[in-house]
DNA sequence: ATTGAAATTTCGTATGGCTAACTATATTCC
DNA sequence: GGAATATAGTTAGCCATACGAAATTTCAAT
C-alpha cells in the first residue's frame, strides 16, 4: 500500500476519534462541542464581537446568533453594545460561563496531551513537526476558503522548492 | 510554549482543514459529507445493515435510519431484507450510488495526496509513523478505526485571530 | 409457548447550518 | 448636509443531523 493511502487511513483515525471524543465530552458537559468552542474563544480572547467568532470558526454570522442566544439563554455569556461602535456587540463570558469551561476541557486536550508528554523529546519533537507538516499540506488547498488567517507559524512551503 | 500545545494547534489546523473541505465537497457533489460517508462505507462493505453503519460512524441507529432513508430516496443505495435474519436489512448500493462516488470531486484530497508523494521518501516515512502514532494517542480507549474519511460535525479552531 | 433480546423504524424534539431580508448604525462622497 | 453605500447583527424560514423513547418484527432460549 502506499505510503499516501498509509497516512490518510491514519488520519481519518485521528479525526474520528476526536470526534466521538468531543461529543462524550460535551454530553458530560451538558454543552454541545460547538457551544464549548464559542465559550472558549470568547474566554481566551476576553471580549469579542459575533463576527469574530464566526469568522474564526468558520460559520456564518446567522449562525453564530442562534449559538450566542442559546449560551445567554443559560447564562454563560452576556451580550453588551458596543460604546466604540453602535453597530457592534461584544460577547463576555460570565462566571457561570467560566465555571463551565472549567467543568469541560478541551475534548483534545485531556487523554491526548498527558500520553504525549510522555513521550520522550526527541519523538514529541518528531510528531509536532510531523503534524505541522501534514496541517501545511491540508492547508494549501484551502487558502480561500479560510478567511482566518494566522500568522508566524504557517509553513505552506510544498516540496521540492 | 510547550511541545504538547505546538502539536494541538497543528491538530486544531488538520481538523479546520477537513471540515471546510468536507463542505466543499458536499455542495459540489449535491450531498451532504455524511452522506458521501455512508455511501463510501457501503461501497466499501459491498452489503452493511444499517447497525454496523452507524456503530461505525458513532452515529444512533435512529439517525443511520433518516440517512439511510436520504439515500434510499435519491436512488444511491437500496434497502432489502436479509434471507439470513429477517429482523435485518441489507443495504447495498445502486449504480447511481456508484456514480455518484465517483462523481464526487476529491480537490483537497488530491492535492494532498499529489504533495505528500512528492516528499522524499525519509519524509513520507516519519510522516506515516508521526499520524499513526498521534492516532494511537487519541484512539486509546477507543474501540474501532474508522477507514472511512470523517466529515462530519467536526470542531474546529485556530490558534490566533 | 412464552419470554426476552435484537434490529429496525417511527415519532418527537433539539441543534447546527445556510440564505435572504430586515434594522440600525457608520462611512463616503457629492 | 444629505443621499448612497457599507457593515454588524438579528429575524425568519428551510433542511440535515442527532438523540431517546416507544413500537414492530423476528429470533433465540427456556
Amino acid at each position: 500500500m502506499k505510503r499516501s493511502e498509509l497516512s490518510l487511513i491514519a488520519l481519518r483515525r485521528i479525526l474520528r476519534a476526536t470526534e466521538l471524543y468531543g461529543r462524550e465530552l460535551a454530553r458530560a458537559a451538558g454543552l454541545t462541542a460547538v457551544q464549548i468552542r464559542v465559550l472558549q474563544i470568547v474566554a481566551e480572547t476576553g471580549q469579542s464581537t459575533p463576527k469574530t467568532i464566526a469568522t474564526r470558526m468558520g460559520v456564518s454570522q446567522a449562525t453564530m446568533t442562534t449559538l450566542i442566544d442559546r449560551l445567554v439563554a443559560k447564562g454563560l455569556v452576556d451580550r453588551r453594545r458596543s460604546e466604540a461602535d453602535r453597530r457592534q456587540m461584544n460577547i463576555a463570558i460570565t462566571p457561570e460561563g467560566r465555571a463551565a469551561i472549567d467543568r469541560a476541557p478541551d475534548p483534545l486536550h485531556d487523554r491526548y496531551v498527558t500520553a504525549f508528554e510522555k513521550l520522550p523529546d526527541y519523538e514529541q519533537a518528531m510528531l509536532v513537526a510531523a503534524l505541522e507538516r501534514v496541517a501545511a499540506l491540508l492547508d494549501a488547498g484551502h487558502l480561500d476558503a479560510a478567511p482566518v488567517l494566522d500568522l508566524g507559524d504557517i509553513r505552506k512551503t510544498l516540496p521540492e522548492e
